[in-house]
DNA sequence: ATTTTTATTCTACGTTTGTAGAGTAAAATC
DNA sequence: GATTTTACTCTACAAACGTAGAATAAAAAT
């Protein structure tokens, strides 16, 4: 199951606060912030959806991610490389660097970023 | 405004096939075909939306995309970027060479493109 | 002790999405 | 020319989303 819009939105908040209280997270929204009702829905789904839970302190619940960022992701771009570039990494690759413009020095980091994973293998 | 899920997997049939009648959309499904009003009905609101257009030839429609892969790709990869690695691409792209298993071949095949892209600047 | 604030739940409601039946009109077939 | 098929349109409807008010209950402030 997947995280809607909003819900990820309000994950990202989490991901970046990695234990919260509701309040915390409304704190982070970028004003107009939405109502507390708001918040503890989507935060009520994503437990459902199995993407956080929380602890019980005191009356108030601390919110925590039980799913990693890093796999939330991972998941999201191998989703877009199988859909855009029928699966091919490299293609998906090579598209990537082509388009967004990364600057020379950006790129020559990335060139030594991959020297070293070849230099893994 | 965004494309659906459904939307966006008839899109890529339409991309692929580059101008297609709707039978040959529906024909592209794989089993379980879709409806030929679902797909009618999605083909519409992809119209609304701005995604496509068709030409009417005899009683039956030629529909074509509006918006290339490219660009539709590159709006999400940057939205991705924006939203996980707080815009840095770099960030991205190192956790990419990371996180997908490239092989040895593919890590060389992408370090030889940088460097054409490098050389271009 | 009474009032106010805080934290959460319950309920709700308009919108978008996913999916498709019923109806209609033209074209093809018998 | 009557019947079947094809190509759409119109309407519908349940599920998911985005958003939040009303209600409740506990804690804090007066």
């Amino acid at each position: 199951m997947q995280l809607s819009n909003s819900e990820e939105q309000l994950m990202q908040i989490l991901w970046k606060q990695k234990r919260a209280f509701m309040k915390d997270l409304i704190e982070a929204y970028d004003d107009p912030k939405p109502a507390t009702t708001t918040v503890a829905t989507l935060l009520k789904r994503m437990q459902d959806k199995k993407f956080v839970d929380y602890v019980q302190l005191g009356r108030s619940r601390e919110y925590f991610p039980l799913v990693k960022k890093k796999d939330y992701f991972s998941r999201h771009v191998n989703g877009l490389i199988k859909n855009f570039f029928n699966d091919s990494a490299t293609q998906f690759a090579s598209f990537f660097t082509q388009e967004t413009n990364l600057s020379k020095d950006e790129l020559e980091e990335l060139k030594s970023l991959i020297d070293k994973q070849i230099k893994k293998k």
